[in-house]
DNA sequence: CCCCCATCATGCGCAAAACGCATAGCGGGG
DNA sequence: CCCCGCTATGCGTTTTGCGCATGATGGGGG
């Protein structure tokens, strides 16, 4: 059956569970009915129960059952162990229903803190139990090996244990001040970008390659690029740099808040793209919070995507 | 199978114990080999808990396993049960091995003054956690209603459900002090009695009416008794009486110490004796303190009989 | 005072749960 | 790149555990 046989030194919990069953309703008849077991059943299963214990736990009395000191202190313990139990199983439920816990999130720092950031108060109102850890880095931290519960990536991950969901585009334009534009004039072709103080992403997160650095590879032999004017390694610090009409660069639309009097150029230039992604191990698909946190952000980015 | 079939709300507890030591040896293999069970049954049975609890409780990887936040909220669960069931194994073989807790003791006024209380001291000093409620009275008191766990009686009880283990005899002798023979003289036949201040016990306790009460019966009509000069319903007192040289009186061999200055009367009259039972129900018999208590006792009247 | 009913223990036959064996699939490390 | 160890699963078999029915027992009501 379903029991060490080394020493019969164990007991078979269930039988626990029916003896505390017993206990309460102090019959086994009526815990035969609680238990959905027929009264001999019952009687057999405390019978081995006494057996495996080598303690006798009730004194068979015809009018009901009365714990023997034994089955006292079984009782208590029995108690103790259903209610432990049961507390879990209501948390085992509440995981499953209300979500709570920490959650590791990580973006790049251009994403997550333009985009991300200021959607994730209305996130933590939603679900006061949640505790978001989030963080900002260009680099690729291995979900696998738990250095984050969920991402956004701008690039597809290859592992075949990642699931990856499409958040939204980003799109890429060339921006410059009016001051700036004042000045220097609009470039009107790949040629006139000689002339003009260019501005560059200097990190080295693969998927901005192709899309920042696009000013000074564009119409241009790539070994070769033009030589650029400013390089940052912080995409916020960049687009400060054009705000106060230090070059022109190529931004993410979501730096661009709507009203913003930065001038779009080269607007028949067609731009690099890049697709957001949500990704996260698959052994995660069935923990509450990380279910919310993408349905929360999937919303989120359809709404905000125009 | 053996399980309530109400809602399959209900989980197999002795699953609960199989996870756990998978939870612990990391590994269905390993588990199998601990539990005595091959590594498909476990497999089966955790497949089975996770069934039942709707939660995925392990991730299976191909280097051992890792416990889902879920199965670690179980697991910490089944650690405790686990200690608290075994904390409350070792307390059921400590009641069988090291007695202890409360043993509610009854005896009559004179054999539990005089014989018992003496005894007391060694056995509570044997048995330190053992705790003893004395209760000495004439009355008999109802084991079956737990009145008490075990009674000293100078009569065989009736009830079957009640184990009786004899004790030892008591003899009655006819006493006086030096000084009451020295001014009275002995009687030498039973008509010399109506001579003589005859002190008797007037207590109630029907094993005394054969024995306490010869004085006044003997040689006589029973339903028309000599005058008796003190009666006393303490038989403490009724030495005290004899020993002061009050009169003649019939008293059990436990009152008499060694070296005693009274002196027996009658010598050659048969006299009435008793036996002693100890006596407790059948559902004591396994309760480590009342076995204890018995065998002492047991041997006590053997050594002490003589 | 006696009968009656509820309770627990147990024998018997049966159904199903659970087990072991063997195989397939899978993934990581040497 | 292969190999080893781990888990999942199908299959045939064992055995456990169950229900039913009967027997024994003891307390309470008429």
């Amino acid at each position: 059956m379903r029991k060490t046989h080394s020493g019969g030194n164990a007991v078979d919990w269930d039988r626990i569970r029916i003896f505390y069953t017993v206990a309460e309703s102090g019959s086994f008849t009526k815990a035969g009915d609680v238990l959905g077991l027929s009264q001999s059943a019952v009687s057999r299963q405390i019978g081995a129960l006494e057996r495996e214990l080598r303690a006798p736990l009730f004194h068979r009395h015809t009018r009901g059952l009365i714990l023997t000191e034994q089955g006292e202190l079984l009782w208590r313990a029995a108690r103790e162990m259903t209610q432990r139990l049961e507390r879990t199983r209501s948390q085992l439920s509440e995981t499953r229903e209300h979500p709570s816990g920490e959650l590791k999130v990580t973006a790049t720092r251009g994403l997550g803190g333009h985009w991300l950031t200021p959607r994730l108060a209305e996130f933590l109102d939603l679900y006061p139990d949640i505790k978001v850890d989030l963080i900002l880095t260009d680099e690729e931290l291995d979900l696998s090996m738990r250095e984050a519960d969920i991402a956004i990536r701008l690039r597809q991950p290859q592992q075949p244990d990642l699931i990856q969901r499409k958040l939204f585009t980003v799109h890429y334009h060339v921006y410059a001040s009016p001051a700036y534009v004042k000045r220097f004039g609009e470039p009107k072709s790949y040629e006139d970008l000689d002339n003009h103080r260019l501005i560059s992403f200097g990190g080295t997160s693969p998927s901005y390659l192709t899309a920042v650095h696009w000013l000074g590879t564009i119409g241009r032999d790539q070994r070769n690029p033009r030589p650029l004017h400013l390089v940052v390694n912080n995409i916020t610090a960049m687009k400060r740099a054009v705000d106060s009409g230090a070059g022109i660069a190529v931004l993410p639309d979501y730096l661009i808040e709507t009203g913003s009097p930065l001038v779009q150029l080269m607007r028949e230039s067609e731009m690099p793209q890049l697709e957001s992604y949500l990704v996260y191990p698959e052994e995660m698909k069935s923990v509450a919070r990380v279910q919310v946190f993408r349905d929360f952000l999937i919303q989120k980015a359809q709404r905000w995507t125009y």
